[in-house]
DNA sequence: CTTGACTCCGTACCATAGTACGGAGTGTAT
DNA sequence: ATACACTCCGTACTATGGTACGGAGTCAAG
């Protein structure tokens, strides 16, 4: 089953600018056409959505494409793959920690704000960064 | 101990360009002068390097902004602030799940590529955000 | 009391990530 | 075969998050 580009967009909830974006910046690769016009394959849709949450990860354009060029088999370039993804995981597993230093701090506010006794003051969101 | 904003832009490792920005954008208080100059607190460093974090994991100026802001000891605007809190922790947990199901794709991947005898077209990155 | 480093502010410029526009071509349902 | 919706492409515009520039003012040491 192929899609056209403005069933695509609506699938993946983007714009179907976003997509002829991407296409220009070699994010997604152009798919055959179908006469004048783009038919696309129903992964795409993956592509796309992976695209917009890798995003909200803090990933730029730039590391996605990285990560979505992530799978030549090829035996001199396997070394290769393994260390990016390696210095991916480290970079997840650095987020994950903020992300969870962050939500700690997060309750620790809602608690100080029901607790009337507490001072607000003793709850800065800054410190969960600080080490 | 007080810093000026170069001192201030070395520790936080920004361009003092940055900090500038912030003010403008309000998303710091502009520092109390002394003189012509700013004079910068301590934990203005704090502030920035939590700014810079937050945007590594994908938050906007104008979401960390709010985040900042979330400190306002008042009883009528407490529920508030608990509503807040609660919309960024369900947002953070999130985050923090998808970046899981990212890890283990790529651990997939790494998997894949180390193994001979398995194609790496099995191991599709874009796999760990289709639910 | 001057010199040199630092700071001030406004304004202009930059990269990234889209979004809009508009005239021309295409596809299909009636 | 002719509407009408959809698609094409190039180009221009937008928002966000900075970064650079430059002339004027300030401060502290010698």
């Amino acid at each position: 089953m192929s899609l056209t580009i403005s069933k695509l967009a609506n699938a993946a909830n983007v714009n179907i600018e976003t997509i002829r974006f991407y296409e220009r910046k070699q994010i997604i690769k152009q798919p055959i056409k179908s006469g004048a016009f783009r038919t696309y394959s129903e992964d795409y849709i993956k592509k796309i959505i992976f695209i917009k949450r890798a995003q909200e990860l803090g990933f730029t354009l730039k590391e996605i494409k990285e990560l979505l060029d992530l799978k030549i088999r090829n035996q001199a370039k396997c070394s290769d793959v393994l260390d990016k993804t390696e210095k991916k995981v480290s970079e997840i597993d650095r987020k994950i920690k903020d992300l969870k230093n962050m939500k700690k701090s997060l309750k620790k506010l809602a608690n100080c704000c029901e607790d009337k006794n507490q001072p607000l003051s003793d709850c800065p969101i800054l410190d969960c960064f600080t080490l």
